[in-house]
DNA sequence: GCCACATCGGGAACCGGTTCCAGGAAGCAC
DNA sequence: GTGCTTCCTGGAACCGGTTCCCGATGTGGC
């Protein structure tokens, strides 16, 4: 373990410029900084992050902190943010926040507060009012994917519209009995991406004239939920809708696995469409709209990283919405007059 | 920004003391600990990690390296450690590392080494000489999952064993054309995972005597690669097997996908059986041998910190064999005579 | 009453960098 | 030549803790 004063020692030179040589600030001859980074090479040295941090008060290290890790749109983000980061020369820390309210509180008071990261980017958590108040105050940027938080800067796609236009392609199909397989409303941990995609929804009936009863089922946001979801909601055929708006292309699919199951043939006799652009769509031939996770998190790090660098409060707290894209797949069809459905 | 002069001067102590009685060490009496807890509540005082470990020269930091985020197995991996570490007042660092040399090049010698982590943690990376013995020269702690690495403790489950027995179990049902779609044996970054489930699944067919040539065909790691290799290997009836052991569970789903729309019947003329416990199995009625990811990684952990805790080199450098457990479902079956074959 | 020992608190050195400041050398215009 | 700016370098203070060492006090045994 070999320490700057010695690369200075070896090279012949004072401590400062040695610094100033491996740091690239302040003015240092083309001659001794070649001196300088040979001895350096020569020793294996490494600088000392904490050192280096203590007085310069930046850590070179972003803390992300997400909900889940093990459900696609959210692995990846964090696989699109780590790359970018890795590529800035950042560290990034991991925190998963469960529902467990005692945890959260940790990651905040105890994990984010101490100097450890520069910055923080919040994949799909509500900060409350209290939490980005104290990331502010510490003068931490702080960057938001996947919904909205007042006051800072986030990027999403519109759910309201994304799920409008989903629901849109439906009723051109000339689809009545549309039903929305989402996430549970309440949820508080998921940003509100839930209900927002309802009003979509609900919005897109709505200027279509069409008034459905009992057009909601909340799923978890899995296979496994929109399977379970797909069962109770197929099950008789005489409430059947003909199509159904997945909230994401992972209950989607469980739908579709569910109808086969059931023997209803899609997309003859179901229309399914989904949000997402997950891999699986495609092998399963499934109408969504593509929104590109990875893309998300890259651009989330290129925000923070301005600011970080920014003279402190420059930019503006701007809110990124991105595109989605309409895939049309075999899921979705023409409507069949009168396909079993009759009461 | 309150730092420990404060609270010491606010509490009436030294700096030295203040400093014993929030970490714990030496004495304090129990009078004067409270008053320097107090004020350091009062003043919303969180230590510097960066000055502490610059002194010190421990971060309460674990570095993670990890060759995918968005699979099943590699999720529920870090899921547990991170829980754990989190739990023990650590931080993780995360490091994915793709396929790109020069990417895990820059880890190794730019990330790693700075004095940013106390410990790695290496899932399913099948580390080089090299690197191994770069992280032991600075004393750098070090656990692996899934695999193991000569010299360093690590924990997997049986990979030999477990398709063994997985194929065992098709071989008992009186399968005999029995065929394995797993990995492809010479991808380096995982571990070999691929090559010792492929000797397993030899090993039972020798024990049983069964010659089959053209046994076996590779997929990628996923629901789509198990797809695209069933439709592959299902398409002509003469060829066909009658039972298949998948590499992961995914790849089974993905060619009970394929069966089906083929119009195989699961398990009349096809019985599948992969590895795993995926959530997904038992929504699709998978038959598989059952491993816990999340508690690997929270075994992990705790090898780790008995390491970071030890009074150097102390514990045995063992390799924790973990078990799975056969779980069987509708997916496997005797096999029917002659189901369509018939070359 | 004295000594040994445990308990408690303060002073100061130290971890390993970065940066401010001062000063010297060189280049250029007048 | 002088005065000014620009380039380059070294000395020293500093970031915010931890810990070693030493002295003071209290306590119990003999």
């Amino acid at each position: 373990m070999s320490i700057l004063a010695d690369v200075a020692r070896i090279a012949g030179v004072s401590k400062s410029t040695a610094s100033r040589a491996l740091s690239g600030r302040g003015y240092v001859s083309e001659d001794t900084r070649r001196k300088v980074e040979q001895a350096a090479a020569e020793l294996g040295y490494v600088v000392s992050t904490a050192a280096a941090s203590l007085v310069t008060g930046r850590t070179r290290n972003v803390g992300v902190v997400i909900p889940y890790i093990n459900r696609w749109y959210f692995g990846e983000v964090l696989e699109g943010i780590e790359a970018s980061l890795i590529q800035a020369g950042y560290d990034l820390t991991l925190y998963r926040l469960s529902s467990d309210a005692e945890l959260r509180r940790r990651v905040f008071d105890y994990f984010l507060v101490r100097k450890r990261v520069d910055a923080v980017i919040s994949v799909a958590i509500a900060l409350s009012p209290h939490e980005v108040h104290m990331l502010q105050a510490l003068g931490k940027p702080l960057v938001g994917i996947g919904g909205l938080i007042p006051g800072i800067p986030s990027l999403s796609i519109d759910d309201v519209e994304t799920a409008r236009l989903a629901t849109e392609h439906l009723i051109s199909l000339g689809h009545r009995r549309i039903m929305h397989v989402g996430g549970d409303q309440h949820e508080q941990m998921d940003f509100r991406v839930h209900s927002q995609r309802y009003i979509g929804f609900e919005r897109a009936l709505r200027e279509a004239g069409i008034t459905v009863d009992d057009d909601f089922r909340d799923a978890e946001f899995s296979i496994q939920g929109g399977y379970a979801a797909g069962l109770a909601v197929l099950g008789d055929p005489r409430t059947r809708p003909t199509a159904i708006f997945a909230g994401c292309d992972e209950i989607a699919i469980g739908i579709m696995v569910a109808a086969r199951q059931l023997g209803i043939s899609i997309p003859n006799e179901l229309s399914v469409i989904g949000i997402d652009g997950h891999p699986l769509a495609e092998t399963f031939g499934l109408t969504t709209l593509v929104q590109h996770p990875g893309d998300q998190g890259a651009r989330a790090v290129e925000l923070l990283l301005g600011q970080i660098d920014a003279t402190a409060d420059g930019p503006p707290k701007e809110h990124l919405v991105l595109p989605t894209t309409l895939t049309v797949r075999s899921s979705t069809a023409v409507r069949r007059e009168a396909p079993v459905a009759q009461a």
